[in-house]
DNA sequence: GGTGGTCATCAACTAAAGTTGATGACGAGA
DNA sequence: TCTCGTCATCAACTTTAGTTGATGACCACC
């Protein structure tokens, strides 16, 4: 694995982020590379979106480099990984700070209702939340506190 | 809020989620929403990538939903938001859970404050918390109803 | 009612993504 | 060498995303 997109990649083609993608992450046994025919008969049936063996081979080398959202699905699916693996370097920079705060979220262990509550709150709405949080740490802090000593 | 950002997010469909874009994550001062001419002007200049206005009402009214991944990234560079955000459902989630977290970390240190408390709280305290944050948004969307009425 | 400006909507066009079928290069037997 | 099968490559076609310019509804303001 000498390159890595998954992990650093920097200005990686869209060509060579797929490429990757094939050779090294091929689902059904992580088998090594196919012929662009198996490969797209393999996306199709996984997926059930229609891919052509052309489609793939545009992509792998480039010929196409701006694939519409279904075809983006069908890869990301078939391939395990989410969209944003094909999306800009700058992006990928941008959002780490959220795939921190997503982990934060995680440990903190807010359910699932919760948090989509949260997503459809105004800034004003979550601002009071925040306030709420921090108040009910001090509080059950305090009483921790209280209770030791 | 026309369009119930949360409640069927399990079928959303992706002009619903464009037009929620639009109307809650609006960049600059938070504006609220504007006409699609200058939705398209001000995403061209903040991303780089031309936009017609016309695409963004296509895309607003559903009239296409099979974006190319250059539009894209214009989108998601404009909302700041990662591309997952317009993948799946299941992605979908997960990725407005790091939206959701990133705008509880963002402005304010207070906000990061409350993220860290919350990870120290008690499995009671969040529990207190995730009710608090529901109900708060229940409040809120009606509220929303009963001014538009 | 009339006039003017704004803006969503649409029809017609352009560009390019994706498909289909053909071709030719290449390797493996015989 | 000849033949056969495989498969990347390509050209021609279809489909549709995205653009451009026009139209008419709507809302002021007089």
């Amino acid at each position: 694995m000498a390159d890595d997109p998954g992990t650093a990649n920097s200005t990686r083609s869209l060509a060579a982020k797929i490429e990757w993608l094939i050779q090294n992450r091929w689902p059904a046994g992580s088998r090594p590379p196919k012929n662009n025919v198996e490969a797209a008969a393999a996306i199709s049936e996984a997926t059930g979106e229609e891919l052509s063996s052309t489609t793939i081979w545009k992509l792998r080398t480039g010929r196409s480099d701006n694939p519409q959202l279904k075809t983006l699905k069908a890869l990301a699916s078939f391939f395990g990984i989410p969209i944003g693996y094909f999306g800009d370097d700058d992006e990928a920079e941008a959002t780490a700070a959220q795939v921190a705060a997503s982990s934060l979220v995680g440990e903190a262990g807010l359910n699932r209702e919760a948090l989509r509550a949260l997503v459809e709150m105004s800034d004003g709405g979550r601002q009071l939340v925040a306030d709420f949080i921090i108040s009910a740490a001090r509080l059950e802090r305090g009483r921790d506190q209280a209770e030791e000593a």
